[in-house]
DNA sequence: ATGACGATTTACT
DNA sequence: GTAAATCGTCATA
């Protein structure tokens, strides 16, 4: 069993963690004994103050990405599309506001409770009359808003430190992919961002079939 | 005070 | 491929 990871993991530049995230396991143990987890496939990197597609560019501040000012480790929640949450996680130097979004991951414990949180957010926003198709393994956490939905994360999680020891949500690491299993392409949803629409920020665990977009 | 806009997902043509 | 859902946040006034 894996230990979860310190300070020093998350303490590197944002491309590096995003990189190092792939194939390690996110964790959460709830206080009811529910434990979930999932094997990270595919993140993105946001670098900050230069980069047009963060939250943090030009050193944008607000009370929304103040955890994005953090220390490294640092969870970064946050809502969107006015009904989906994105979970990040901080990287860099303590002030530095850069982050790795953690955009899809492959199921490996508490399935049952993903498919039972997944399915209900599905039926709570469909507007449809008859019955939905059934969940599929790979559309629990295929998407940064379904992996936050299935692991219950919401803003309630925004600001935990994932390297204090009583935290109920870290993660475990693995060792590093060789770069003949990542693939990478441009980041999605950021089209707005001009260039750094363009740049190759995305990773994923190539060929795997939990991720949201194929390479 | 108001209006435009999402680091998305889902269903439908 | 296109479009709707839905609301907190931020820029503008």
């Amino acid at each position: 069993m894996a230990q979860r990871a310190r300070r020093a993991f998350y303490r590197t530049d944002p491309v590096s963690l995003a990189r190092r995230l792939l194939g390690c396991t996110l964790v959460r143990q709830e206080s009811g004994g529910v434990r979930l987890s999932a094997m990270i496939v595919e993140t993105e990197a946001y670098l900050g103050v230069e980069d047009a597609a963060a939250h943090s560019y030009k050193g944008r501040r607000s009370a929304r990405n103040e955890s994005m000012y953090g220390p490294p480790g640092t969870a970064y929640v946050y809502f969107t599309y006015g009904m989906h949450h994105c979970f990040n996680i901080v990287a860099g130097a303590p002030g530095e506001p850069v982050a790795a979004l953690i955009r899809a991951a492959e199921p490996l414990e508490g399935v049952k409770v993903m498919l039972e949180r997944r399915s209900l957010g599905r039926a709570r926003r469909s507007r449809a009359p008859g019955p939905l198709p059934a969940l599929r393994a790979s559309d629990l956490c295929s998407g940064p808003a379904k992996l936050c939905e299935a692991f219950g994360l919401d803003r309630a999680f925004d600001g935990l430190d994932l390297a204090g020891p009583g935290s109920p949500v870290w993660i475990e690491p693995a060792a590093a992919l060789g770069p003949e299993q990542i693939a990478t392409s441009r980041r999605i949803g950021v089209a707005y961002a001009g260039a750094w629409a363009r740049r190759r920020l995305r990773f994923l665990i190539r060929a795997n079939p939990h991720v949201s977009v194929p390479a």
